[in-house]
RNA sequence: GGCCCGUUGGUGAAGUGGUUGAACACACAUGCCUUUCACGCAUGCAUUCAUGGGUUCAAAUCCCGUACGGGUCACCA
């Protein structure tokens, strides 16, 4: 029997071979320099914060170098799979402006030369490849059941030996006969195909990773297995070959893959191939408990990027944050230059940490509501619509009700120097202006500071509206007028007189502007009040003085 | 347990052997400004870079040990 033969019987059906693969997937034509990375994410569920921030760094380090980033879903494991997992992912990316060239779309199309870039269609390329190995001697069925595996593992523990697959407990798999093995085949025994390793644990690998640097760990000497009992790849397998052949330049991935690594070199060097450059990514971790631990997505709502989008966090945002974490400079060079796109920075590897971050909400949301303070009212009024016809129908009726309101309002000492921050999130725009509506101060209860007396209150509030107020007073002359009103009553119209001698007055203009501003909106934090009782209008105004005079 | 990676304030960090008396940003505290709030401004917040030792005229920066934290040891990715 030859090999050919051997690998012909062990997996059937293969339509074509190695060469005919490599022919397809040539080189890409790019310029020197150019990247070209991807982000392999697998559908078990909604998109990770951590994937998320690796796909930010993959696509700007992309694009940053003419090179090309381009997604692959990595769905070899069935079990795990979640229904609509691919859709949700190629949504919520979309969602978050991470663009790829290449990849997988939602009509089950793919864009790209180097596809079908979901891996279970993939099935075809990666046997071509294992029948290849098999044919070189480098990789070899295994019959091993799980049972056994425990057995030898139990064994491995009891001498301290290292665990797993490999020399010596492997020895006899691997000097199987091919007349044995096919014959075992025949009788219907499952198999995986392991690789043969030739790796040594006393010899070393030392990979230059773009972010770590130099790392050194012993060479893999594990015969991991390559295909499954279902004739699906491992990952490690489907990384070697599809990154190969789809000329992935930069694997940018998560650190935790370090530890597999040496496998993955042996994984290239068996298929003569040149492994890709990596980038290892510190994880983003979380706090508890005083531990550090990564963020995870059973634990943390905030692991979901789903989560910034229900709370209405703008992509903008989150964006900016996560290069922040991203590249240690990026936050200095984004407040030198507020108005310059966030792609003309050039993310650096050697910028990015050795070590995992904390995940900072109160950061997240600084940069959120210094973000949203940009923005036109016109915006954050879209913004804000858009936000709330999901997560807030009844706000989004109002919204769009009363939108000449909400517009002038969110307008208020925007568009100044400094402008005002008062919220981070569109889901804090309601509290924040929900008393300028008519329809939203029929049961109202009011928030008084200094001054309670209700008779007192009337008092200063029919005064006002009585000799004071006009409405088409600008600011200056408006609050001069609430000054003659304090004068009139008693009160200090100046505060640092008021400082001086207190005892001299009932109270002061900040109390006497308390009294309006909460008999107006019901709260004593509210913009500038002239503008507010511009914007209600006289005749609404005139209506809630009534309201508390009864 | 083996193997890897890491350790500068509450957080993200700057720092690559000598104006670092350790930037900057967030958070926190105090004060100023102010009709409230939100801003803004000012000041404060690590006598010290996990720790012990070594190299050096000089170390957060280089070397070794220790501790602690994280990751990984699947027919999961």
């Amino acid at each position: 029997m030859t090999r050919e033969e051997f690998a012909d019987i062990l997996l059937p059906n293969v339509e074509h071979t190695r060469v005919y693969y490599e022919e397809k997937y040539g080189k890409r034509n790019l310029g020197d320099g150019a990247m070209v990375t991807r982000l392999a994410p697998s559908p078990t569920g909604f998109v990770h914060i951590g994937s998320l921030y690796q796909a930010v760094a993959a696509q700007k380090l992309a694009h940053q170098s003419g090179g090309v980033c381009f997604l692959r879903i990595e769905d070899t494991d069935q079990k795990r799979e979640v229904e609509n997992g691919i859709e949700q992912i190629i949504t919520s990316l979309k969602n978050y402006d991470v663009q790829f060239d290449e990849g997988p779309l939602n009509n089950g199309e793919d864009v790209g030369a180097y596809g079908p870039y979901i891996q279970s269609k993939r099935k075809d390329i990666y046997q071509a490849f294992v029948k290849d190995l098999l044919i070189k001697d480098l990789a070899y069925p295994s019959f091993l059941t799980e049972e056994e595996k425990e057995k030898i593992t139990e064994k491995q523990k009891a001498i301290k030996s290292r665990i797993g697959y490999f020399g010596p407990w492997a020895s006899a798999e691997r000097n199987m006969s091919m007349e044995e093995a096919v014959e075992k085949v025949r009788a219907g025994i499952p198999y995986t195909i392991r690789l043969k390793s030739h790796g040594n644990f006393l010899r070393r690998v030392v990979i230059e990773d773009c972010i770590k640097g130099e790392i050194s760990i012993p060479e893999n000497d594990m015969d991991h297995i390559l295909l499954k009992q279902d004739g699906i790849p491992t990952y490690h397998f489907a990384h070697a070959v599809d990154d190969t052949l789809m000329h992935t330049t930069h694997v940018t991935r998560g650190d935790e893959w370090i530890s597999s690594l040496p496998f993955h070199i042996e994984l290239f060097k068996a298929l003569g191939y040149e492994p890709p450059k990596y980038a290892h990514l510190a994880t983003i971790q979380k706090e508890e408990d005083g531990k550090k631990r990564k963020i995870s997505k059973r634990k943390d709502p905030e692991a979901n990027v789903l989560y910034y989008t229900e709370k209405g966090i703008p992509v903008k945002a989150v964006e900016i944050y996560l290069m922040t974490l991203l590249n240690s400079n990026f936050e200095e060079w984004y407040l030198e230059n507020p108005n310059r796109d966030i792609h003309e920075f050039t993310l650096e590897f050697s910028k990015m940490s050795t070590s995992g971050a904390l995940f900072d909400m109160e950061k997240l949301l600084n940069i959120s509501k210094n973000y949203l303070s940009t923005l036109s009212a016109l915006e954050v009024y879209q913004n804000t619509l858009e936000w709330a016809k999901v997560y807030d129908e009844d706000f989004a009726n109002l919204l769009e009700k009363e939108k000449d309101i909400a517009i002038r309002t969110l307008n208020i000492e925007r568009e100044s120097e400094k402008p005002r921050k008062d919220f981070a999130m569109y889901s804090e725009v309601k509290q924040n202006i929900w008393y300028m509506f008519k329809e939203n101060f029929d049961n109202v209860s009011y928030d008084w500071q200094k001054i309670t007396d209700l008779e007192e209150i009337k008092h200063i509030l029919q005064v006002y509206m009585d000799k004071y107020y006009d409405i088409s007073d600008d600011n200056d002359e408006w609050f001069n007028k609430v000054k003659l009103l304090c004068d009139e009553l008693g009160y200090a119209s100046n505060m640092k007189d008021y400082k001086k001698n207190p005892e001299n007055y009932k109270g002061n203009v900040a109390d006497v502007s308390t009294v309006i501003r909460v008999a107006l909106t019901t709260s004593s934090r509210t913009p500038n009040l002239k503008d507010i009782m511009e914007i209600l209008g006289i005749d609404e105004v005139k209506r809630r003085i009534e309201k508390i005079k009864g």
